[in-house]
RNA sequence: GCGAUUGUGGUGAAGUGGUUAACACAUCUGAUUGUGGUUCAGACAUUCGAGGGUUCGAUUCCCUUCAGUCGCC
């Protein structure tokens, strides 16, 4: 009995997107959805009391990051990771397996696993898909990773085959590791680069192993926007209906809408969060730069079409001269509207989808931004 | 009043008788996609307190002047 339940529920007869409903140990949550990236047990300037405010569901947290600070056995012992910060709505862990490729310098991949050196103190350290795994059992969030390779694009086709080939050895290893798959869901992650053929074999292989939901890994790591959604729309129609697939990493509001185009069912992406600690954020007519020297007067709100906590009560002008200052409060601000605006944006798909009308969504949505070209940087 | 010393961009400062006057911070623009609040990229002194002189050429050498700092009466 998985821990998980997808439920299909309308496909927009529009764009084929996929409106469905995710049961999990933490309650039901509406699909395509955006889930906010708290790495270290918490995203960072919100409350879990702020994102239960503005509808947050499931939020990401990291297997890594935790493993190294506080460490899984300290969570363990405070009663895993829902009771340690005080969140009782899902929680998805990833593996470690990005962090791996994008933290370390150096690191060499071997069959049984990966040794690195971390990037606090540079000590050596080796993660595999048992250990992932077992940490990730410990933390205890509804949706785990399996421990995965996250090649680079570009990368030889030769290298990639190798590479998804272990890590569908890997997720099978993770698989029979698991300690409790009635109550954290074990997904498993497609790579495969840009080759669309490596792709489909990776798919099928994590597919035989029956996972109950599987991501799509190794985008949104600087390669063009096209190239990423011919992946997607080349695994649409191999992945299986009734399970779930969580395009890892993606969070542009354009990205968003043409993922969810293309059946993906849940995103993460701390974009949001981190353009708004750099002071920008994301508004129905575009990026804003609220550092710019343009906006130092501007006493109207971040987003005049929007009706968050931030833009309900402060001005751009506040809230420049406080992130110009650095001062904590600026990027609180600026942190709860990106993810408001985010948690908002598939709010608003998930109704189009419901009404068949997601394609005209989209058109409306990009020709506010000026955005008339589905690989168009967008934000 | 006398003596010494220093004057380089918003700030702290390098530097040289000879094409674009280091660097840092600040400022101004971009960027950031399974998160170190990080980091990266670019812009920013027609000009070296002012005036005069020497020189082919002076921010650099000389004179005057102004301003600051320290010391002495």
């Amino acid at each position: 009995m998985s821990a998980i339940r997808y439920e299909l529920i309308h496909t927009c007869k529009q764009t084929g997107a996929r409106y469905g409903k995710l049961h999990t140990p933490h309650g039901t949550y509406e699909t395509p959805m955006f889930m906010p990236v708290g790495t270290l047990a918490t995203v960072k300037t919100l409350s879990p009391e702020d994102l239960k405010e503005m509808g947050a569901g499931i939020i990401l947290s990291n297997t890594y990051h935790l493993w190294l600070r506080p460490g899984d056995d300290l969570v363990k012992e405070a009663g895993g990771l829902h009771k340690f910060m005080n969140w009782d709505q899902g929680i998805l862990t990833d593996s470690g397996g990005f962090q791996v490729f994008s933290l370390s310098k150096f690191r060499r991949i071997e069959e049984e696993g990966v040794y690195f050196r971390n990037h606090i103190n540079g000590d050596k350290l080796f993660l595999s898909p048992e250990k992932a795994i077992q940490i990730e059992n410990n933390l205890g969030a509804d949706i785990i990773m399996s421990f995965d390779e996250c090649p680079p694009i570009p990368a030889t086709h030769e290298y990639v085959k190798d590479s998804i080939e272990r890590t569908s050895r890997w997720a099978e290893r993770g698989l029979e590791a698991h300690a409790n798959p009635d109550k954290q869901a074990l997904f498993g992650i497609v790579q495969g680069g840009e080759y669309l053929d490596l792709r489909e074999q990776s798919a099928k292989d994590l597919m035989s192993l029956d996972f109950p939901g599987y991501s799509i890994g190794g985008l949104s790591v600087g390669e063009p926007k096209e190239t990423m959604y011919n992946v997607l729309a080349h695994l649409n129609p191999i992945l299986p209906t009734n399970k779930p697939r969580y395009l890892m990493g993606v969070g542009s509001p354009d990205a968003l809408i043409m993922g969810s185009i293309l059946g993906v069912d849940m995103f993460d992406c701390v974009l949001g969060t981190r353009i708004a600690r750099n002071g920008t954020v994301m508004t129905s007519n575009g990026r804003v730069v609220i550092k710019n020297a343009k906006y130092a007067r501007d006493f109207g709100p971040l987003d005049e079409n929007c009706d968050c906590y931030a833009c309900k009560n402060y001005s751009r002008a506040y809230i420049r001269h406080l992130v110009k200052c650095e001062e904590t409060f600026g990027i609180r601000l600026t942190s709860y509207h990106n993810t408001y605006f985010l948690l908002n944006l598939m709010k608003q798909v998930r109704e189009a989808i419901k009404n068949d009308r997601l394609g005209d969504f989209k058109e409306e949505f990009f020709a506010k931004y000026g955005l008339n070209d589905a690989n168009s940087r967008g934000f």
